[in-house]
DNA sequence: CGTTTTGTTCAGTCACAACTGAACGAACTT
DNA sequence: AAGTTCGTTCAGTTGTGACTGAACAAAACG
């Protein structure tokens, strides 16, 4: 076995670190570190396997990945002769982050248009607030593009999977 | 006095959300709530008024003050006659906002384009690596544009103050 | 000068979310 | 059938950070 990777120094620290970049994001850092193995060691791991590997308890990996599930960032599979899950990154996971970003931001923005359009044109605050919305309308703009050139990219560069845009797993 | 604000639901409402949106982005919701405040009233507001309006103990406004001044977004000041000191927000928060971001995902982006370069180029995960920075640089240069759309546009409505595109304050 | 106000700091409290172990149902093995 | 293994769920623990009150130095008052 060429990869055992278990002390691959530079493995566990890409790992870690996309658990510190995941729990700024607001993930719990366990779910980071799945991510980030599944990132660098690329094929399907076994639920087993991030357990032990990882050193946390299988309750963590449980939750980990339905958090990932629900994300959208990891797909559960089995293998044909295989006992338990398996699990891989979801086919473009970067585009589906994206997606979460503009979501938030335009509710967000929603909210403050909302604020502004109960508010008497005349009150003071509406072009400071207004200024608010359109920071996160400018932001938006910037991450739509962001979100076009990534699929567009990965349209060019792996073969085109049927890649429906709307990709409507049943997520339950 | 027209405007006796300490019961405009519209207003707490505004104010409300903005802490917890500033809460979602890692910072302390009263943090949030001060920056709220200070979108929706505008002109400096005292140190003692945001204890006293926002309902939390003056040690928590002076680290959210601490907070928001290190992160650029707010600046003290006095007033001439009176005695305290006072605050607004500074010219271009949410410029700063993005230079904030900006800066971040540079970070990320750097340390995985570090890792790839500590590996043989032969290694697998290298693709999937060089996919994980691409990313953050696609989104890096969302944000870059961003950023040029809102410095120009404020360029434009407010008078243009010196601006300094670079702006070392002499930060912490 | 002494007294009051102002803002910061620090120790302590509290709330909350991450994580674990144990209990459980479901599916597989024998 | 009994016995494993697997993944989920739930109760309990733990760790962390937000927030407060009190103590404090500095400055403004009288």
């Amino acid at each position: 076995m060429s990869d055992d990777q278990s002390h691959d120094p530079i493995r566990s620290d890409f790992i870690e670190k996309t658990g510190l970049t995941a729990q700024a994001d607001g993930l719990p850092r366990i779910a980071g570190r799945v991510f980030g193995m599944l990132i660098y060691d690329g094929d399907a791991v076994s639920f087993g396997d991030l357990a032990t590997k990882l050193q946390v308890s299988r309750a963590s990996i449980s939750t980990s990945i339905r958090i990932l599930e629900e994300r959208g960032l990891v797909k559960r599979m089995t293998k044909p002769g295989e006992r338990g899950d398996f699990f891989q990154l979801a086919p473009n996971p970067y585009a589906t982050m994206l997606e979460g970003i503009q979501k938030r931001n335009r509710a967000i923005q929603e909210d403050i248009t909302e604020t502004i359009q109960s508010l008497p044109e005349t009150a003071d605050a509406v072009g400071r607030l207004k200024a608010h919305a359109d920071f996160y309308a400018t932001l938006d703009a910037a991450v739509a593009l962001a979100l076009g050139q990534i699929n567009s990219s990965t349209e060019t560069k792996q073969g085109q999977q049927p890649a429906a845009p709307k990709a409507q797993t049943d997520d339950q």
